[in-house]
DNA sequence: TTTAAAATAGTGAATATTCATATTTTTCTT
DNA sequence: AAGAAAAATATGAATATTCACTATTTTAAA
């Protein structure tokens, strides 16, 4: 019951953050179903999938890449360490940082849920918008973001 | 320093679930800033904004809306209210529902917060992408999101 | 080179979120 | 119409995140 006293439309379904946002999570909802049957958050599956990508990150650049705050990272890395999914080693070149890296099992498990990602965008993403739209969503996407942080 | 070994490099340079992620991350960042200078959350701001279009809703709809769990929306009302920013009713046409809306404060609070959203948006992603790829860009997420919770 | 500043992680308490479940009201079934 | 199921919200304990700060190592400056 939108009340016609108080209310002014028109602005979030406009704005491009919300959109964003709206899709974004859309999206991400059936992928998260996907990360909780491997008792993952999609938090987590994100950290797993950067370290599938890079082989093995500092800290800082895991938290960089993957949108956490550094000090969430670190929790949670000790979280996932625990489950045996990744190790830390300091880091020889920098004695400050440390580096991340997946177990075999922790590998296992991403390079898993990569396919599955990659069989999910299929089905929510590409097939929906077609091939031109989904190429032109990357192109904008990449446009927006500037100096891509991969 | 990535792991030549075990990188799987490529991955999440081309998915698009990804890539919203860090284009929504990015700008919702300078935007946090704005939102914090008041004292709120980006999901708190949400809410707001929610408000500001709807005139009232009950908490259920938000929640749908603003993209929030409805456990954790309930327990963010609790706070907000506390501050003044929003006030509940239970609805007479249905009452297990409860309605919210904005106090004159929080109306007002919305209002500004609304204004500088739309100047943020302007600076950080119009200016940006050009008015033809933001119209774009708009088209797109409305295919992928299909029927719009607004 | 000695000190000051910056970078990097970690820590723990304060705060917020999630998860399972309870309560109330409405809707559906028979 | 009675009872079962569903819908809407709230609650509180378990869990996770944030915030402010510490410790260490590296970089820059004097």
């Amino acid at each position: 019951m939108p009340d016609p006293d108080t209310a002014h439309p028109g602005f979030l379904e406009n704005y491009t953050l919300f959109l964003m946002a709206v899709a974004s999570a859309q999206v991400s909802r059936s992928f998260h179903e996907i990360a909780a049957a491997q008792g993952l958050s999609v938090a987590e599956w994100r950290v797993l999938a950067c370290l599938h990508d890079l082989g093995s990150a500092s800290v800082s650049e895991l938290a960089r890449l993957s949108l956490l705050e550094q000090s969430r990272l670190t929790h949670m890395i000790g979280r996932i360490q625990n489950r045996g999914l990744v190790l830390r080693q300091r880091s020889n070149r920098n004695r400050r940082s440390v580096l991340v890296r997946l177990t075999d099992e922790g590998a296992r498990l991403a390079a898993d849920l990569v396919a599955q990602a990659k069989a999910h965008e299929r089905q929510a993403v590409t097939d929906k918008l077609g091939r031109a739209d989904t190429e032109k969503l990357h192109e904008i996407l990449r446009k927006l973001i500037g100096h891509p942080p991969v």
